[in-house]
DNA sequence: CTGGCGGGAGAAATCGGTTTCCCGGGGGGT
DNA sequence: ACCCCCCGGGAAACCGATTTCTCCCGCCAG
């Protein structure tokens, strides 16, 4: 238990250095140490090349023993930049976001910025509010996925920004956009699943309002014409949805289930094995996202594949430009990949 | 109601508040179009009482039809505190960690209180700078799942104050703990494998730096003692890694496979599927902390169940209470529950 | 009628930095 | 030898709020 053994204390305990309230080290504490002016220390904790070299090592070395660290805060009301970026997403619990996230996080960290996470739970009346409020606190904001009403988003639009939008395009709005033609990866979808003699789909619809949701039914409901029928089951976004879904999925006496996502997906397999459904052997099924999992499950999950990260990454080469008063690069959408693996396979007759 | 009172300052520059810099509205706009004082816009801003009925409308209008929106930063300075809870994890991609997450957002939101999330990849030495940098902007930090050494914790321990620590213990260190006994869960494995018959065992190890695989291996090692052979094989901590780690834990003749959380678990089932080796029939499997997928996967994967969101509940119950100036609850610990599905059976003679 | 009391609102200090403005001095050019 | 320019660094304004301090005014009691 030795208690005071503090190896960092040291030189500290100036006669100069009073506290008045807590024991933050200000800049003026620091500069009143080494007998120069905050504007001085100031320079010297920027690397500001106007100071004369033994002076700012002087000054270092008296920040350093008092244990000064300057305030985020202050710096951030002085710069009016804080360094932070926002991002809003439905639900943290999906790894499909947890990527994005990543990818986001790698390449703002990069530039020396960092995550402010907020998770909309999937509520699209609380999603503007919480968004508003992080970017407050941040110097820009990425919307992904939101589930918002493109009117609601556009009338805010301007108290958020800058911004961009991922996973969505808003009629009426500026920002730069982010998006996944998943409507494409649909009709991969369809024309796999048509190749292998199904004839009976069920879609496990996700929530209502999620706008890739709506964008994917009705991409299955207009390629469903004249090839197959297409049973859209009510479900959700997250495993346990998938999970209860699959046996309402298999009284619609479809052949193939393609979910909303993968979670959703996995879910219904879940199910499936549960109940002694045999997966692709008796049905077939299908997810989006391509989470990392999806390549690990028994059987392998067939799923649109979506670049994770890379919708992250390109989010901030447009965030970035933008806070650096350039203009961001091009809108970017992605052209999703079928990945079939294992959990799909010849329709049964 | 003296209206034309000329306290609106600018008679020659033709009354227009003209913007210095960005167009941000600032309480001092606000004053100035009210005709009021910004001490008394801040007053009504935050519901003091002591602002007459009619005024505080007045001020309310002008405020809404400037669209004035105080700015948290400044807000944060004068305060002196940010309205934000840093929490540093190992790795964002796994969703114990996201379980925790969302049971801190959960009960630190109710607080008002926001979440700056860190992600420190696994890097024991970027971990504590990341940490002290977020804790930099915000009013306390949760330390999850540290990987750090507990010396240089403990050495810096006062540079994150007030803190959390989670999933450790660490020596000589005040801050308080929530943790969970990962002991009790190995030893109740070791039981299950016993009764089961398992003779042989691999060990899926984690990352080296991680305090929990140490305490799980070790407590393995304890426990195998004149009951099993115990093999410890390098993995990781992640579902490449496990599945990677498969080959090498079968090769040393292994009946069943310990993964040092479930995503490595369910890597190593991913590959045992895929090279055809049956769980559970030729091989146990087993894993720690029960993501929700480990209860859909096929087989159903057996775990060591942690209450991960309650993890998050509890750190922000100490946390809260530090912020509010009073005493944190006492330290926690979890016993977790061994939770038996399907990837475990009777051994192969 | 007057002193005391209290409530409402403004002036100014403060929070902790950054940055502009300005001044004194040394060096170089003519 | 003089002038100008440049450079290092201090003083002070500023960022946008909050909060203390103070003042003014009206009301009530003596």
């Amino acid at each position: 238990m030795d208690e005071a053994a503090g190896p960092v204390a040291g030189p500290a305990e100036t006669g100069a250095g009073q506290r008045r309230r807590g024991q933050t080290v200000t800049i003026r504490d620091v500069a009143r140490a080494a007998g120069v002016s905050p504007a001085t220390v100031s320079r010297v904790m920027n690397n500001r090349e106007t100071v004369a070299p033994d002076l700012a090592r002087r000054v270092q070395q008296t920040a350093a023993s008092l244990g000064y660290r300057p305030s985020a805060v202050a710096q951030g009301l002085a710069r009016g930049r804080t360094g932070l970026v926002a991002i809003t997403v439905p639900d943290l619990g999906n790894p499909m976001f947890q990527s994005v996230l990543r990818g986001l996080s790698r390449a703002a960290g990069r530039d020396g910025y960092r995550l402010l996470v907020t998770d909309s739970h999937e509520l699209p009346l609380e999603e503007l509010v919480l968004a508003q409020e992080s970017r407050l606190r941040a110097d820009g904001l990425v919307l992904c996925s939101p589930r918002s009403h493109d009117r609601e988003l556009a009338e805010l639009a301007h108290t958020i920004e800058p911004f961009v939008l991922v996973n969505r395009n808003v009629e009426g709005v500026g920002a730069p956009t982010v998006a996944v033609d998943y409507a494409s990866g649909v009709r991969a979808v369809c024309a796999h699943l048509g190749w292998l003699g199904h004839s009976r789909v069920a879609y496990l619809e996700g929530p209502r309002a999620s706008v890739p949701n709506r964008e994917r039914r009705e991409t299955l409901e207009a390629a469903a014409e004249g090839r197959f029928a297409l049973h859209v089951v009510e479900c959700g976004s997250m495993l346990e949805d998938g999970f209860e879904a699959a046996d309402r999925a298999l009284a619609t006496g479809a052949t193939a289930i393609v979910g909303y996502n993968d979670l959703v997906a996995l879910g219904a397999q879940g199910k499936l094995d549960e109940i002694g459904v045999r997966v692709p052997d008796q049905v077939s099924v299908v997810g989006f996202d391509d989470i990392p999992l999806s390549r690990y499950t028994a059987p392998r999950l067939t799923t649109v594949a979506v670049p994770q990260e890379d919708l992250g990454r390109e989010a901030w080469q447009r965030l970035g430009a933008m806070l650096r008063g350039e203009a961001p690069p091009a809108d970017v959408c992605f052209t999703p990949r079928l990945e079939v693996r294992q959990s799909t396979g010849p329709a049964l007759r």
